[in-house]
DNA sequence: TCAATAGATAAGTTTCTGCTTAAGTGTTGT
DNA sequence: ACAACACTTAAGCAGAAACTTATCTATTGA
């Protein structure tokens, strides 16, 4: 899922469908590069469970699964909030030293 | 950064970190692979901005900083919170059509 | 001073990524 | 029916990533 969000195109095609669903072509008519190479990047997202798709006819479209950017976000909050919460018990177990006696801080 | 939190050793890394700094042996420690390995993930690691490290005589003390994962989980929940307003756009467009006509829903 | 410690640096290997081109497959408008 | 369309599939390739071993450089404690 990170690995998912670690290539700069898979990001931007995220922050394209973040503003709509889009057909395979749509999504790759911003970039440069071949159609088979975009839609490598669409199956990279599609198995990390970020997008879904589904094919109707002969186009394919794509929609955003925030499901699964939930599951990011709760993964670098629960480590950044595991910091603070440690921050702040050092905070406490310091003021309740009897060390450098001033009663609060400044 | 996304692509330092791509690989599943360096999220490791930042778990254990996250429960306070470590030296580079103490970080390498759980890991079956070689010491030069453990430093290159480090190297990532620092490069990205999610951690930082001090050396101080011949013991480098490695830190996370919180900022970087901060930037990180922002790009994620705009995303997220950019299409989630835009299901509401579209719930709210749906209510006024004159289309199907009941008053509210249900 | 000297040996163990903690890590740095270098070079080489193997595996994975991100792309390409070339040639299909099923749909659809005329 | 048939040509244009919207992808698919397959094969191959160059560069990046994730290791490895071997060697070196500073600290530090006895």
């Amino acid at each position: 899922m990170f690995q998912a969000l670690a290539d700069p195109t898979r990001r931007r095609m995220v922050e394209r469908l973040s503003r709509g669903p889009a057909s395979v072509s749509e999504l790759a008519e911003p970039f440069q590069m071949s159609l088979p190479a975009v839609v490598q990047h669409l199956q990279v997202l599609e198995q990390s469970g970020l997008v879904t798709t589904e094919k109707v006819g002969r186009v394919r479209t794509c929609t955003i699964d925030t499901g699964a950017l939930s599951m990011a976000e709760k993964w670098i909050n629960d480590r950044r909030i595991g910091w603070e919460r440690r921050l702040d018990r050092l905070g406490a177990f310091l003021d309740a030293l009897p060390g450098s006696s001033d009663k609060a801080d400044k």
